[in-house]
DNA sequence: GATAGTTTCATACAACTGTTTGAATTGCAA
DNA sequence: TTGCAATTCAAACAGTTGTATGAAACTATC
């Protein structure tokens, strides 16, 4: 019925001023002057700023886990119910990273939001990623079924290092991009999602029978 | 000269409330009614809020790194100039790892204020972190010694990884001790510092010649 | 005990915040 | 066109925030 218009307007202007300058320092003036709308046009189409944001969060974040789950289930069913774990990690770590890396002149504004969500952590986007464990154990699961010798500590240990990789990563492109003086390419997204899968793979599967070495893809 | 009561009183009030509700929502007059002392005397000692923080976050992440370095010192004399990797890396990320978790009911109001600091990104905090770099380049330059036929690109990932792990743990460990149901005892510090050293280790020696297995200490 | 310097205090300031209101406008159906 | 609901708008609201001010109280020195 609606036109729709304002409101998209807003999401728009919204997510472009959040992945540029963080959620700390933008007021809903600012994002109605980016928008060119009316200041009370957020709380009439979203309720409350909060909810906007909420939003914006939840649909980048499920467009994730969608993409996860169904790399997972993929491979699940490509191995008959038990995939590789290099491949469920794969889809643990991939999408996210994907997602958010890649050459910073051709990143999405949606990837630079992400990229914020994940340094600032402001109340709405906390609740959200509170509610994600039952996403998340549904890849300990896979992991259990791949490596049925493994304690459920170790594998939740695994899973946290994979996800602690991913993230930091993310969080701290920037400084391990100064820090290593540039050599670390942070745009070759697939590079990093081989190394932290590979790192995480030894950490589940070490001091057990060999798996094989996991794939790794060269640079550039 | 002055009696300095009133300027360790706003800290230790300071740290207190920052510990318990995060950075969020402590506002300055929730912190002089803590301290019980006027509003006017935040700004007196410290110029502003931000430098509140800030000195606040200065004395303990110093204090972190002080340690760091005394143990990355001592393992490196201890072995003519060149220390173990695991070693290294105990020194990069115990102190962190051992100034954060523990037991909950035990943990100290600094403890807590750091897991905060770590969890929420506010600026004054930010601007220090992003002056970390020299410190870890210290690291940097002890685990080339350890690991002469590494490149540089893979020193530095293997430092991300083991920071990563760290980080994460501590920012997430409630979610981990929820997601786990308890089976991942992030009470027991020293064995998630072994788990910490022990995939990043093989995150940095894989492949290459062997290095005698990192020791796991047994949990509890 | 007067003096000078430091510290405390009550109070006001000035700016900004998200939200609400009620009237104006628009778009669409009858 | 008329009528009705959805949307937009300017304006104000109500609250909070960190900071500044200038007088008062205190402290130590001479």
């Amino acid at each position: 019925m609606a036109s729709d218009h304002t409101r998209s307007a807003i999401l728009a202007a919204a997510e472009r001023l959040y992945a540029d300058r963080g959620f700390g320092d933008v007021t809903l003036r600012d994002i109605v002057a980016e928008a060119g709308v009316n200041l009370a046009a957020v709380n009439y189409h979203f309720g409350s700023k909060d909810e906007l944001i909420a939003e914006l969060f939840v649909t980048r974040s499920i467009a994730t886990n969608r993409e996860r789950l169904r790399e997972l289930k993929a491979a699940e069913e490509q191995g008959g119910g038990r995939a590789p774990i290099e491949v469920i990690l794969h889809a643990l770590v991939g999408p996210t990273l994907r997602g958010c890396l890649g050459p910073e002149n051709q990143r999405s504004t949606a990837a630079r939001f992400m990229i914020r969500a994940s340094i600032e952590s402001v109340p709405p986007i906390r609740r959200i990623k509170n509610r994600e464990i039952d996403h998340l154990r549904k890849f300990a699961g896979a992991m259990r079924r791949a490596l049925p010798d493994r304690s459920d500590v170790d594998i939740y240990w695994g899973l946290n290092f994979a996800l602690a990789m991913a993230h930091h990563t993310i969080r701290e492109s920037e400084r391990l991009t100064k820090l290593s003086e540039g050599k670390c390419d942070l745009d070759d997204v697939e590079d990093v999602v081989s190394r932290v899968v590979s790192v995480a793979t030894m950490a589940l599967t070490a001091g057990k029978a060999e798996t094989k070495a996991p794939a790794r893809v060269a640079a550039r």
